[in-house]
DNA sequence: TTGAAGATTGACTTGTAATTCAAAAAAAGA
DNA sequence: TCTTTTTTTGAATTACAAGTCAATCTTCAA
């Protein structure tokens, strides 16, 4: 890669950097191409000389960060621990994830409402494959009888949706931490495997 | 109150309802004035002599299902059953209420991104008598022996959450129907509580 | 040093949807 | 019926933000 390339690869991240800090601030449709453009000091027709369009922008945002949580996951896969570590690293660590990405993990909620079918192929299934993870580990658990449950699918849903709930909540200023949110999801949520 | 005042007061509700279907349908962001009036035989310039403005509209509509709900809870408040028996019946009804009322229910999740300074203070207040009904059913609970666990307001929380996400996946032709979810949500989610 | 390729600019175009409003139509009451 | 009030209309306005592009500036390799 030559230096020019090298440079804008940089740029790239940085656009995504800042924009992800934008649409955290002010939600992605208050987030103007503008607004990303003077957090860089440039102006917003630059933007459009590394990316195509705001959705795209965005979805190598949506796509960075989950690219990130599932090598998370990988890790925790790999490790030699019980099935019910595995299940509560994963939990702390999504947990982690929500708090730290807030507005940007909402769109991995909702994608359909803001990306054209170009995307949304490529981002379900990149989310399945992060959500499958949880799945192993549940799976793991109830063959090693760890756990003992039916409804495998219904219990991955409740505990991604209280972790997700954590990212309407949670304020850096609140009651709570985040260790402490952590750990205490982990506790509570895996009572209901058991 | 005179036949005009009657009047008027139903093309209000008619209105709301309309609206409610409009932004199930296409979401609050996609959901324009016009797709509102178009679907009540009106145009739009009608709506504004109902409303203020959108926002209005839509505090409305988001009151009358956070009123719907809540009158619900004091329902099974009033009801002479044990702690557990009402946290499961609070728990389906929400179940209920997420996944018939989809995208209005999303406003509920996230006020702050729609609605302005006006309207978010009364917003958060009801919000807040509605939870607060879990926070009693897991009080009760606690108190009489039922329930044991020391994290009350997170508990509630990812009650709160793993139920609100079934708003996100739900789909009524999809693999489970609301029934089975109502059921086995209440018993999974109540194990937390134990 | 220089000129071609790369990068940036900002004014402009475009599209969308909210909101306004004067005029027209409908309804109610005298 | 006629007059006044309420309601509806749709065309015009306004606001905002995405996306375009010709012109300009920067960089770097020769």
């Amino acid at each position: 890669m030559s230096l020019r390339e090298k440079k804008a690869a940089k740029k790239r991240e940085d656009i995504l950097r800042s924009a992800s800090l934008v649409i955290a601030r002010q939600g992605y449709q208050h987030a103007t191409m503008e607004d990303i453009a003077a957090e860089l000091l440039m102006t917003k027709g630059s933007l459009y000389y590394y990316f195509k369009n705001k959705q795209e922008l965005l979805f190598y945002c949506h796509d960075l960060i989950l690219s990130k949580a599932i090598s998370k996951m990988e890790k925790i896969q790999r490790e030699d621990i019980s099935a019910e570590d595995k299940i509560k690293k994963a939990i702390k660590a999504h947990v982690a994830i929500a708090i730290e990405e807030k507005e940007i993990f909402n769109l991995i909620i909702e994608p359909e409402q803001i990306f054209s079918e170009e995307h949304i192929g490529r981002i379900i299934e990149k989310r399945d494959r992060y959500t499958g993870f949880f799945d192993q580990f549940i799976e793991e658990g109830i063959r090693n009888g760890e756990f003992n449950l039916k409804q495998k699918k219904m219990a991955r849903m409740m505990i991604m949706g209280a972790v997700n709930w954590t990212q309407v909540w949670y304020s850096a200023a609140g009651e709570y931490d985040k260790k402490e949110i952590q750990t205490i999801y982990a506790e509570y949520l895996v009572k209901m495997l058991v």
